[in-house]
DNA sequence: CGCAGGCTTTACGTCTACGTCAAGGTAACA
DNA sequence: TGTTACCTTGACGTAGACGTAAAGCCTGCG
């Protein structure tokens, strides 16, 4: 039981709202991606707000690195662990141990930042590429209607 | 027969150089993404380093883009057009017909770009909140080592 | 010529990321 | 209380991207 004031969805609504079929969802579920939600007595899912956005994150994740979802639940793991840590803040606890976590937190996301930054700046220098072919190309159009007017239609 | 004086790989040597296997070499000719290399008497594979840089190109859009096999066939048989008309690009070709072929080509570099363009522009998004959350723990980091300096160890 | 190592095709196996029933329990409303 | 829509857990199926083993040629070297 958690805050008792959020609006707790189904399945089909998490599912509805984030594009994903209720499949996956139980799927991301069995891999680890989701914690398990709560249940209602009957033993329906209810999700929260916060699945709902880990599902999204991990669409992201997906779609935009092209990574396994194997990777994923690393980061998403880490994601936990930034919860769980912030959870825990309370300023009476003993410093030591709240800066090796934060220290293992940083790390975490380094990491992650360290995979963002390397796919960007390949794909930066993939985009640069491509517009160079395309100058190419602009230039070639150019000679080529050049052509055209000398040459209006072709005899024969 | 094309360039006699290129030196020819076998399946091996590629498949050492690439990264990849042998067996995925073979899998890409068969599903088109690799042009049927020539071959010996024997009927040993004989690659072209062209078909090596085809290769590593087909293993960058997987690592990058995260796309499909079938993506990347389209975006490879682009390249093919565009060796063919780089090939028939003499003068005296009819020019509108050129015209035709480097359009389509031109659109199809296009498509390309468009989603590098976009998958680069949500990398950064994802990049700048990586970066904000590290400065935040960097902040929290000097909060705890701030703490520390006024209760140097933790009583009993 | 013999043979070790490389290559060939064929074909079944595997892992990922789900899709698709099937059989049955639950919630909500008339 | 019945009906209908939504949910549950299996369990089998599938498409993509190869892995792997089998049975048999090819090539190069001694």
């Amino acid at each position: 039981m958690r805050k008792a004031n959020e609006a707790y969805l189904q399945i089909g609504e998490v599912a509805e709202r984030t594009g994903v079929t209720q499949r996956t969802l139980r799927f991301y579920e069995e891999k680890g991606l989701l914690r398990p939600p709560s249940r209602m007595d009957g033993g329906f899912r209810l999700y929260s707000e916060d699945d709902v956005l880990r599902v999204e994150q991990i669409r992201r994740l997906q779609n935009l690195l092209g990574v396994s979802l194997a990777d994923i639940k690393e980061m998403v793991d880490a994601e936990e662990v930034l919860r769980e840590l912030k959870a825990q803040y309370r300023p009476e606890a003993a410093v030591a141990e709240k800066k090796r976590q934060l220290q293992k937190a940083i790390e975490v996301v380094q990491a992650q930042y360290a995979i963002v930054r390397q796919k960007t700046e390949q794909m930066e220098e993939m985009r640069t590429q491509l517009e160079e072919r395309l100058n190419t190309f602009d230039r070639w159009m150019a000679e080529l209607e050049r052509l055209e007017q000398r040459e209006p239609v072709a005899p024969a």
